[in-house]
This record gives structure tokens, C-alpha cells and sequence, in this order.
DNA sequence: TAGATTGTTAATCGATTAACAATC
DNA sequence: TAGATTGTTAATCGATTAACAATC
């Protein structure tokens, strides 16, 4: 099946199975099933097997999935079964914390360059190592390029996402996650993917209300 | 109408609404439609009519809403009208790189406590802000009632998250951010939200696929 | 008034669930 | 074999959209 056929919100929940089928994996498990899968995500059996099964049958009737080969073919899909070479776009705190983070090897993504304006920021190393210097953004086109970067997080402040957004897209890269509390007006065939922690914890206390603590 | 016959999904779309009408609000624009709106965020304006008419009419026929009226309604709505007092559990990277950001404040939420279990870090001021020492994990409960905290987000590594979230819910905490990236298993009537940047960079690579760059 | 936009209803569309034959 | 679980179809459920009367 083609992925344009794929509703995108089986899409999204594509890289929570491989989540949680890699934490299986590491626990040791060898066998699992929609069912045991579905407790555990709090999502049905059914549609769990209904999303994997537009992918082809990965399960075997009467015993389940084999976590390891589900866990392949979910890389797979994704496309994470090689590592992608990423941009950090900001170097602030968040710039660098995400600079310094280590989860993001173990599942496809490699941190390969890091870029801020200002300029006593220019040249410095994040943790010492040389991969991570920083760049002056006007370096971003050539740096990608070099690089073969096609993602890039975007960690300015918001006043400059849009703008800095529009540079990153001239520069050929067609993937951001945006940090910036704003939305991005970008071109069609560019996608984005939007972080805001305010966002989530709005969506949390509409539910709090004004009960007693 | 009843916070509970709010489906969630629109519930979800509450806090980018907010976010769009308070950007508007900052550029100065007092009235606004549901058409304008909706081109901004790629949502129709059906949707975001029907979205907000279940909390009653706040728009004018001809008009359309008043957007400082409708910002102000969505604050309640949210109940962002006041401010939430948020602990940071973990003083890594991310944790101090949260407790950084000045974009909670305007926006509701006011982190008032970091919590660490590392001996070395208990009693560091954060910003040598003295509202932000660093605690001791066991005095959550006690800092947690005197502050009312009822939100946390929870910043530590992947492997100490599922104990230091029931930590947390022992701790009377109903609402947690989760920046771990494991499935979170919580009792009933705890909100648990998510961020995990490599789920949404994975979405994206989806996408993107094989293509050449 | 004429033009515009809301709030709402009914129609459409799409996603989830239930159920079960197939089969390991 | 008996028990279990997949993959898939049909039924249900819920969300989105279209359309328009109301009205500013």
C-alpha cells in the first residue's frame, strides 16, 4: 500500500507502536499481541491489527506478532532503519539541551549541525565535540547540502520562527519541528510538526477545572 | 455545556485557537472571523465555528468575534485566567531548560519548584532565583501542598519515569507533561500529556521517505 | 438596504469497533 | 485437536463539512 493511501492519523500512531514494541524488545519480550499491545497503549486490539495490517501481515494467527520483526518492519515504515542527519536551528537553552540529549541515536536521528545568528556564538562546541560547532545561519544552504540534512528542529524564539522557517525551507529542507509557540505558514509539500508544552498543559487543566486540589 | 460532552479532539484544538487569537491580539487586530482563522491554521471555518459554539456564541452575525472577547473566553474556558503553579521533576538539561523559558508566565502556568533525587544538585538555585532552588525528591508531597501545585512536568531519563510518576501522583498530582519517551501507566483520572520529539520527527520521515533530497 | 458572517442543522465523510472466518 | 489470535469485513460511531436561516 502506497503511503499517500495511509490516513495520516494512523500515520501518528505508527511511531508509538515502535515505542513501545522497542521497549518490549528490550524487556526481553519475544512475542506480543494486539491485545497485549492495546492494554499497555490504551488503544483498541482491533486497531491496532486494522493500522499494522495496511501494511501488510506481520502476525501470525494464534500466537501474535514477533516483536523483533514487527520492530524492523515499524523502522521500516518509518524509515528510521537508517539514521537521518539533523539540524538544530537556535542555540539557546532548548537549542542545546536537545543538543546535549542522547535518546535520539538509538531511533534514527543524529544531531549533525547546529546554527544561531548571534555571533559570540559562532564556533563555539557544544559538549566539546567537534561534530556540534556552532554556524552562522547564513551557512545553513551549504551545510545541508553537504550534509545531506533534510530535518531540522527549530529553537528560536518565537518572534523569529517564521522568518528563520523561511530560511530553513530555502535551504532545501522540507521537515520541521517547530518549538516556536507559533503556527508557520510554509509552502505545500513542507511538513511540520509542532512542540508546545503550554499547548499540552492548556489541553490538561480545561480538564482540572476549578476542583478542589 | 458540561466540560465532559466536550469531545477531546476539540478540546485539543482549544489551546491553538487561544494561541492564534492572543498572536492576533499582539499585532493589534481587534476583530477576526472564523474565515481568517481558519486560513491561518489550515482549519475550516466551519469547524472552528461549530468548535467554539459549544461554549456559546461569542461571535456577531456580519462580523464576526471580537478578539480580545474571544481570547478572554478561551482563557476561562481553559481556565488560564489565573495562573497554574507547575514543578519541574528532573534538573537535567531539559529540566533546567524549562525552567528557563519565559513562556509559561503569559500564558498560565508559573513553574514554582524543580526536584531532583541527585544529592549534589539538591539546594542549587536555578537563575540564582530563590524561588527555584532545587528539592529533594521527598519533599514533594510536603512543597506540592504548600504551593498547590497540581501540574507537573516530568523531565527525567526514560528508565526512572514510570516510578517517579507514581511519585508524582502520590503526591496528590493529577496533571502530568510527559517528556520521557515511554507510555506512562497511570490510574484513572490522571492526565497524562506527552512530548516526544523523536514520535513527531518520525511522523515527518514518514513523509519524507526515499525521495532523493 | 446590501453584504457579510455567525450559529446550527442535516448530510457526508472517515475512523473505530465488533465480529468472525481463517489458521497457526 | 483445542485454544488463541490474526486479518478483514460489515456495522457503528463520531467528526467534519456544506448549506442556510438568522441577523448584525
Amino acid at each position: 500500500m502506497l503511503s499517500e493511501d495511509i490516513p495520516d492519523i494512523v500515520v501518528g500512531r505508527l511511531p508509538i507502536y515502535l515505542r513501545a514494541v522497542t521497549q518490549l524488545a528490550n524487556a526481553g519480550k519475544e512475542i506480543t499481541s494486539s491485545r497485549e499491545l492495546g492494554l499497555y497503549l490504551g488503544i483498541s486490539s482491533a486497531q491496532i491489527r486494522k493500522d499494522l495490517s495496511l501494511f501488510g501481515g506481520f502476525g501470525k494467527q494464534g500466537t501474535g506478532y514477533h516483536v523483533e520483526t514487527l520492530r524492523r518492519k515499524l523502522q521500516q515504515i518509518l524509515h528510521v532503519d537508517e539514521q537521518w542527519p539533523v539540524a538544530i536551528v537556535g542555540a539557546g537553552d532548548l537549542g542545546r539541551a536537545l543538543a546535549h540529549y542522547r535518546g535520539f541515536q538509538a531511533r534514527g536521528f543524529e544531531v549533525c549541525a547546529v546554527f544561531d545568528s548571534a555571533s559570540h556564538k559562532i564556533g563555539q562546541q557544544i559538549d566539546g565535540n567537534e561534530r556540534l560547532t556552532i554556524y552562522p545561519m547564513d551557512m545553513l544552504p551549504e551545510v545541508a547540502q553537504a550534509k545531506n540534512i533534510r530535518v531540522a528542529m527549530l529553537a528560536v524564539p518565537a518572534e523569529h520562527a517564521q522568518h528563520v522557517a523561511s530560511l530553513i525551507i530555502e535551504a532545501g529542507i522540507r521537515a520541521i519541528l517547530n518549538y516556536a509557540p507559533i503556527n508557520l505558514i510554509v509552502p505545500e509539500g513542507v511538513h511540520v510538526q509542532y512542540i508546545d508544552p503550554v499547548i499540552e498543559l492548556q489541553h490538561m487543566t480545561f480538564y482540572l477545572g476549578n476542583q478542589q486540589p
